[in-house]
DNA sequence: GCACGGGTTGAACAGGTGTGCAATAGTTCC
DNA sequence: GGAACTATTGCACACCTGTTCAACCCGTGC
């Protein structure tokens, strides 16, 4: 059972970390278990990611990657309401497909293992880098410093999705407990 | 250095375990190192909880029990109102004499690590046997089921306090970040 | 043919983990 | 005094962790 194509085996492993890291937290997952659950040798994740850091930092820039792609996906032109609705639309999209990313960021800012700073910067540094260049096109105003409209930018693609499945895991755990007939809403 | 009153390192080995857990997560955190922290053998936490399981299951029972002194110290009598805003207030001042305790709760609600779904089944469970009482006092009213006002009761008493911190996190990352003279745009 | 080089393996190693257990220290009761 | 009991220690065990490393497979270029 060898690396078909080029890469393939890295993928992998790259795709199971960031779903076990996602699921259990960094701290909690060991690298023989990724190697394990992406049915690869211990030592080749090394070999790839240098370590567990490494693995974890390369986890770290795959999910900013998946911002970047997702917000580059849609053209500059047109009227800045539109293109900005499409970024957003496109950062949706990108979420469906990828809910692992979302449950990862979700722990990286509640609850987050030493190291996890690092993803915050690098999002931060992605959005930043964003909004300047939305700026330059004339899409975004420009009356306040860009790190601020950068935040909000942020925290308003980020807020919802982040806090929603907390609020309903809170109801869920509810629901799921008393052996009871279930609660009902009228 | 022995014990000086029976219970005490007992009651600090729980009170290290909710602060360590709290802050790194069950997974994260060793037996030794809560003992270590504690001033005490590893054996010691065995000895008292009966393995890592047991200091987890404690460690819940002991934030549930927070919950109920601080619901038990006001009275039931009174205009339903006040005895509620009572018990609300209670609450609050449990939390901010217990933050770990808040803390606790995020991740457990959050991020939860196997084993954690016990703590909401007790919650939940508490939070039930207290809205009976409330209404056997005719404090609550019992137009719906028990379970689904007593889960209405607990997301209001803990909703709040789980996600505002959460969204002063994601701002203050955001502004502890960029230590680089930043993007300038001209 | 044959060396080269990257993807891949699996066995080491030192260290940390949860747990079990025999031994000690200290208190309480007779 | 001693007996009984609990709190407490420190070591031993088996297992799991991250990391290192020599070897292997296999496609490519010569």
């Amino acid at each position: 059972m060898t690396a078909r194509t080029t890469g393939e085996a890295k993928e992998r492993i790259l795709d199971v970390a960031l779903r076990l890291f996602a699921e259990r937290g960094v701290a909690a997952t060991s690298l023989r278990e990724v190697a394990r659950v992406a049915g690869v040798a211990p030592g080749l994740v090394v070999h790839h990611f240098g370590g567990k850091d490494g693995l974890h930092a390369c986890v770290d820039d795959h999910v900013v990657g998946l911002f970047r792609r997702a917000l580059d996906s849609v053209p500059l032109e047109g009227p800045p309401a539109e293109v900005v609705a499409a970024r957003d639309e496109a950062v949706t999209r990108m979420f469906e497909e990828h809910p692992e990313a979302i449950d990862y960021l979700r722990r990286v800012v509640v609850t987050p293992d030493p190291g996890d700073e690092g993803l915050a910067r690098k999002l931060i540094a992605e959005t930043v880098t964003q909004t300047a260049t939305l700026r330059e096109h004339g899409i975004a105003r420009s009356r306040v410093p860009v790190e601020e409209q950068a935040i909000a930018v942020l925290v308003g693609q980020l807020g919802d999705r982040l806090l929603q499945p907390m609020l309903a895991r809170m109801w869920a755990m509810a629901a799921a407990d008393s052996p009871v007939p279930v609660v009902r809403v009228g």
